[in-house]
DNA sequence: ACATGGATTTGGAACTATCCAAAAACGTCT
DNA sequence: AGACGTTTTTGGATAGTTCCAAATCCATGT
């Protein structure tokens, strides 16, 4: 990749007003204390009126905020967060942001806690712990009041009880480390692969695989899930291939290899709706046709499965939601610290569309291309 | 949707561990003062180890280092802002984390940001100037030392002059408001639209239409470039359908449109992959090949544009590296206030693949294996 | 005129660091 | 031993808020 052009200097004239202004408003040193002196009462009582007290009286409250309004003061929530006990920050860790799935989950998180004035740092720690470890002791540092936590892989699951030691409170998003009972949103991932595996047997398939995944809780209950669902079916085939990771890629390499067996499956869990992608494409390009020759599964229900060709039946885990109901659990959890440990499981579901095809197309086996 | 699952009680034994700890080592009240007492030491030497100050004899650091470790002391960086001038902190407002783009974006201001010790307040405006507004008056209010702003539709241009006038750094992404001289990273768009008119033309093409955009500086830029680029090889046709958003849907819609009208274009130059990733689905679904009946070509380079079928040639815009280099800006114009203005341009760059059925097709081909 | 009591308002201490000018410690040289 | 120049260390002031106990206000009843 080339190197970015950079425009430094631009025309002599646009020079001056390229400089940084030196307005008489200059960066805000205007302080409770000078509000005080402007509208004739004390620091305390602007103090209230900013916290909206109902003490005070309401001739002096629009007094305050007309001096408040005239002076262009910006309340410090450093100095206030200092004498108080509350910083209304709250960080939050994820270990891929580029990932769609995690954008919505933040997109999610956000929200609520815009809603209740609260703001949040956000780490990407790319999986590694750390990064991870570096950031969240910057967030004590900076006195969040909780931690929205994706471990990343391989995490010390000391690291929770680390944290309530020091008396942070924290709420494990998606994937969790070590046992309950802690705070954890997530949706429950042993019913989803379940679920795929119950829609496919109600197709009629018997022998189904299920690619993909990594070292973490959120694929080991997948894998349970799959294999409890196969033996309340009592089906005999059983072909776990976890491969390394949850990309695309992965899918495409797996099925490949699966499709090369024999006997072949008929129908293909995928551990997220990227390797189904993957899956679907390594199938087309040996010549077999995703839904007819191999049905194909995905989990998460990204926004791309109702458009892939052929569009992807999936079953649906609402990251926006689970974002949502994490913050909101956060902020229960900074209310009242010592309340008992919550778990907020947002129930998958399932949307059926074409990659599985029907019953009959599914188990009729096409000849090989070759 | 279904309400979420939430398990209050678990059973009575697990309540007791249940309960937040009362560990002695109570959230962290050692300050300074604790430290200086502990090592013998003033509390102004305790602060200049901590700020590593060359000042500091070695066998004294050493001592404070120790009782730091022993007492678990944490620095508090809220108290420390307040008689300081730096917070370390920095605001940024994105319109729409869920986009991959602008996930791929805030891992690379993230990365950026780490390396330097900041961390970073995330705003997801959903492209509302009051919520932008919110969190921008919030971000004032915690004194960040400057702002990442991908400014959402129909902000107010004025935006700009009032943050400079408060004395807030604010570097500009992706799209603008207003005129320079500002501080802005991104990469040129009109630059990318061309691209993408020069490699249709290259290919033979005439008749070339343009699907795709909103009402922002992004959209208007690429635009332009289209224009200027079918003056530049002196083409008369000429077809801009604006369409309303960025998304695959409104890819899939006018697309259909276009390829009613007489005379049709042979190619499409997209808004960005997810607009040709809807156009490829349209002209599937009228019988068309994508690549053969019409090419198509879109801008971001996507992860997705690689796997898709046919993969996608695209014009990359490389979303990490700007989100890095808006960073690095950032934390320049924060060392510098008074400093020049600065433009961080990434050059965009071609990828061809297989969806403008260009001549070298058989070179990108992946071997299939039958 | 004055005690009563609820509604408001207030001043001083506290919170936890940094800054700065001045003091102390130390080594070296006469 | 004392003068001198460095290197280290220090105490007091300061930053902008909240907390809390006490002070003030004001209308009412006697």
């Amino acid at each position: 990749m080339k190197d970015p052009i950079t425009t430094p200097p631009a025309k002599a004239d646009a020079t001056v007003s390229s400089q940084a202004p030196s307005s008489q408003s200059a960066s805000s040193s205007i302080t409770l204390q000078d509000i005080a002196a402007h509208a004739k009462v004390s620091r305390s009582t602007v103090s209230l009126v900013l916290r909206e007290s109902p003490l005070v009286a309401k001739r002096t409250r629009e007094k305050v905020q007309d001096s408040i309004k005239t002076l262009g003061y910006v309340y410090n929530r450093g100095a206030a967060a200092m004498r108080g006990s509350r910083t209304a920050t709250l960080g939050v860790v994820v270990y891929d942001i580029a990932n769609p799935f995690f954008g919505s989950m933040v997109a999610g998180i956000d929200a609520a806690l815009h809603q209740e004035g609260y703001v949040s740092f956000l780490a990407n720690s790319e999986d590694s712990p750390k990064r991870q470890q570096r950031f969240i002791e910057r967030m004590r540092e900076h006195r969040v009041d909780g931690l929205l936590l994706c471990p990343a892989e391989h995490t010390d699951p000391n690291l929770i009880h680390q944290l309530t030691d020091w008396g942070m409170p924290c709420i494990q998003v998606m994937r969790y480390l070590d046992a309950p009972p802690f705070d954890y949103a997530g949706t429950d991932f042993r019913r989803v692969a379940e679920m795929a595996v119950n829609h496919l047997v109600s197709l009629g398939h018997q022998r189904i695989a299920f690619i993909g995944g990594a070292d973490h809780s959120v694929s080991h209950d997948r894998w349970l899930g799959y294999q409890a669902a196969l033996d309340r079916h009592g089906l005999a085939y059983r072909r776990l291939v976890r491969g390394n990771g949850v990309t695309r890629r992965v899918g495409h390499e797996l099925i490949k290899t699966l499709m090369q067996e024999s006997p072949r499956p008929t129908a293909v869990v995928c551990h997220n709706d990227l390797v189904a992608f993957g899956a679907m494409l390594g199938l087309r390009q040996m010549g077999l046709e995703p839904g007819r020759d191999c049905a194909v599964i995905g989990t998460d229900d990204v926004e791309e499965a109702e458009l892939g060709d052929p569009p992807l039946t999936s079953i649906a885990t609402h990251p926006y939601a689970i974002g949502e109901q994490a913050a909101r659990l956060a902020l229960r959890r900074i209310a009242n610290p010592g309340g008992e440990r919550e778990s907020v499981i947002m129930p998958p579901e399932l949307k059926i569309r074409r990659s599985c095809g029907s019953p009959d197309d599914a188990i009729v086996e096409t000849p090989r291309p070759d």
